[in-house]
RNA sequence: GUGGGUGUAGUUCAGCGGCUAGAGCGCCAGAUUGUGGCUCUGGAUGUCGUGGGUUCAAAUCCCAUCACCCACCCCA
């Protein structure tokens, strides 16, 4: 073959669309039912807005991002994750000054990262996302969470867990950071290279390294949920009361830090597990700090990002159906010159009354049609020949029972309906 | 970024120094010149990933390269 698709990246062929559809269906079905609204913005934003968003000493913005200047020596890059992006959105666009909350879902926003693929991750991946903002209380990170468990569930993943953390604020995170560095500064030297550099901007992020030898000293360490203030206690405390008011079971895991440096209070992590797949589906938090860290008022946020191609892989190794497209209705075929322009004609007067009707452009043989109309699943075959044309008629043939009878060319589209039913 | 595996027909794969490179599935056609599914028969499709080397002889061995898959890292 001459030219393949770039590395980790993906085609979606005509014959599986239809899962992506059912599933942005079920998305929007959903997220109307929150009363969340569909945004959409550029792939491309200016490099800066990640630098000042996601955080310069995340792994995502250090070494995975598609960062090029234009031809006007802008640097530009390609989104690497949807929120950074919403929140651009959000402020350039004034919303803040509208009532709030701010209630936004993103669907088939694709998302790129330069990292080796794998199976459910690529370089360039789809997420359905919500973004959440003017809204303080902790109910709203419950809603989120329950937003994304509604759709996995209705997509029909199965073995779910949901892991809840809090990292703190401002105010309680340094308090959080002296200690942690007072651990780790004890054991610096057995931290790995990149936890060292870690070490004076952001040492919460090496409790996420996956070195053993970290990890190993990272067992010992003080965990955040004894050092949060009050504030952010309490609104744990309420997360934890939200979830359990509306049945949703949940872990806590003092571990989940998560990539990005914009979170504050609330991270979690939707978890899949089954017996040939175990992944994260679906990550988010609170970033309470981010609006104002890009030049906005003081605004909390909150939302999540579920990657699309890991949804629809997990959903069906845990053997979700989807609902199969609407299949050929009747199939037209003819016999001779004459009957191929009648038949379509009647192939479109067809589809102008709503009937799913197809027809040869292939030249096949009558024969060969009748065999394809199989292959399509065809209901109904309507036979088209000489003997129709003289009757002003076609044979309509019902593909599951192969009884025939003569219908009238006006009344077709009336009798196939009535067949279906 | 680190480590492992695999590249042969549309697809899944067999062949692993030696005759004209094969099979299942799929595709096309015929058996049935006005009728599908099942069956039978026939057919088409390959720069054996690419480039170089070893050899009388390479899909097969060696080197390089590219692509894909997997694990780690990270993440969705």
């Amino acid at each position: 073959m001459a030219i393949q698709a770039p590395k980790g990246t993906k085609d979606v062929t005509p014959a599986e669309s239809y899962k992506w559809q059912y599933i942005e269906k079920l998305a929007r079905e959903i997220c109307d039912d929150f009363g969340y609204s569909e945004t959409r913005t550029p792939v491309i934003e200016h490099t800066e807005l990640f630098l000042r968003g996601v955080g310069d000493t995340t792994d995502i913005v250090q070494k995975e991002m598609y960062t090029f200047d234009d031809k006007g020596g802008r640097s530009i890059t390609l989104k690497p994750e949807g929120t950074a992006g919403a929140a651009r959105m959000f402020l350039e666009n004034s919303l803040f000054n509208e009532p709030q909350p701010t209630k936004m879902y993103y669907l088939y926003c694709p998302v790129f990262r330069y990292d080796k693929p794998q199976a459910g991750r690529l370089r360039e991946h789809h997420q359905f996302g919500v973004e959440v903002y003017g809204a303080p209380l902790a109910s709203a990170d419950a809603e989120c969470i329950q937003l994304a468990l509604t759709l996995l569930n209705r997509a029909g993943v199965k073995g779910l867990s949901v892991n809840i953390n809090s990292i703190g604020c401002p105010s309680c995170r340094p308090k959080y950071n002296d200690r942690l560095k007072e651990y780790l500064g004890s054991n610096f030297d057995g931290l790995c290279a990149t936890c060292k550099s870690r070490f004076e901007k952001n040492p919460l992020r090496i409790l996420d390294c996956k070195e053993e030898k970290c990890k190993t000293i990272c067992k010992g360490a003080p965990t955040i949920l004894d050092c949060l203030c009050d504030t952010c206690a309490a609104h744990f405390e309420e997360l934890k009361a939200c979830l359990a008011g509306i049945d949703v079971e949940y872990q806590v895991d003092p571990f989940i830090v998560r990539g990005l440096d914009y979170y504050t209070k609330t991270v979690f992590e939707i978890i899949a597990q089954s017996e040939s797949y175990s992944g994260t589906v679906c990550g988010g938090g609170r970033y309470d700090g981010l609006l104002e860290q890009l030049g906005g008022p003081e605004m909390p946020g909150i939302g999540f990002g579920m990657g699309m191609e890991r949804l629809l892989l997990i959903a069906e190794l845990s053997g979700a159906h989807f609902p199969l497209p609407r299949q050929t209705e009747v199939y037209i075929a003819t016999m001779g010159e004459e009957a191929r322009k009648v038949g379509f004609t009647l192939v479109n007067n067809l589809r102008v009354k709503g009937v799913k009707a197809e027809f040869d452009h292939v030249g096949r043989s009558f024969k060969a049609q009748f065999k394809y109309a199989n292959k399509l699943g065809a209901r109904f075959v309507a036979v088209l020949g000489d003997d129709e044309l003289d009757r002003g008629a076609v044979k309509l043939k019902d593909m599951n029972t192969s009884e025939e009878e003569y219908v009238n060319i006006p009344a077709l589209a009336k009798t196939i309906k009535e067949r279906l039913d």
